[in-house]
DNA sequence: GTTAGTGCAAACCTTTTGCAGCTCT
DNA sequence: AGAGCTGCAAAAGGTTTGCACTAAC
């Protein structure tokens, strides 16, 4: 969305574009990732070092309230923080490495169909959606059947992880 | 999932079927909600009033990891905590009505259609899928319609909400 | 008997709230 | 002028951790 449009939205709504907002807008629209409410702060920081962590988490909620963003879980993969990203691109499912946590971003007919169905199925109106899918990368499928052949073939006696382990 | 799998399922990690987990596996099976971790902690705690609440996220936990139970968010729209729901079911979206609550249930070929696209496009190897949609149902659309309309009829000055109220 | 699991208390991380003062229109 | 917005401090909500004790296998 362009700095006019958003503009727009939040006058017709009464709202004010604030320096502190301005500084957002631009981090959330410019930089083409997914960024956390911690990380929108640390950079809004370093242009305006007196910029509240607050005003970060109002202004994400404003947003998301207004429609201009999209709030992701991405699996909780990093922690149970949300992810933030403009709303121009159009749906597309957000694909997580839950080894790597590279994510990936899929646009494909299934998604428009599943809007289609449930409106007509549920006489739903539909202000979000979001679907997030977990799993292996290929990459990741690789170094992991590699990983399991090293523990099989190592010289130690390939013991299995505890329970306690596993949970960590 | 049947007592024996899940059962099976846990002894062949080398984990134990404890009561406080045997008593939570009946919770979640039975009662075909959506139960976040607090509700099954009280559930559970009319059964055994020691099980501490600590347990029920370790529990929880285990079960996510180990693919017995999905978690979900539903949109956030009662606070930040997770659901949780058994795999019994085949893989389904989501619908949460922003007004009234109500969850919805979709099984389509969308869905599997998603899967597939995307499984082929990245050589990805899905684990976990999650699609929740949210909006207003159709009760809940006629409802707002009628809001609308009251205020613009009334005799009072139809004020339009402070934006500090809109927030809240 | 060994190792996993539990309960308790305390910590942790992310997000929200109350309020006085500031600023955009 | 006046409503909206910010910063600060403090609290809230949900979840995890450390540790000594207990219970499943």
């Amino acid at each position: 969305m362009s700095q006019a449009e958003t503009k727009d939205s939040l006058k017709s709504r009464g709202l004010r574009l604030t320096r502190q907002r301005k500084i957002l807008l631009e981090l959330i629209d410019g930089s083409g990732k997914h960024l956390d409410a911690e990380q929108l702060y640390q950079m809004a920081q370093k242009i305006d070092p007196k910029l509240n962590r607050v005003t970060v988490y109002r202004t994400l909620k404003m947003l998301k309230q207004g429609g201009l963003v999209d709030e992701l879980d991405l699996m909780h993969q990093k922690g149970d923080q949300h992810f933030y990203e403009t709303r121009l691109k159009g749906e597309h499912a957000h694909i997580i490495c839950l080894r790597c946590g590279r994510v990936e971003e899929f646009f494909g007919d299934p998604l428009q169909k599943l809007r289609k169905q449930v409106e007509a199925h549920f006489g739903f109106e539909i202000l979000i959606t979001r679907t997030e899918i977990g799993g292996y990368c290929s990459h990741c499928q690789r170094l992991r059947s590699r990983e399991f052949e090293d523990v099989r073939d190592s010289a130690e006696r390939p013991r299995r992880k505890t329970a306690k382990e596993a949970l960590d």
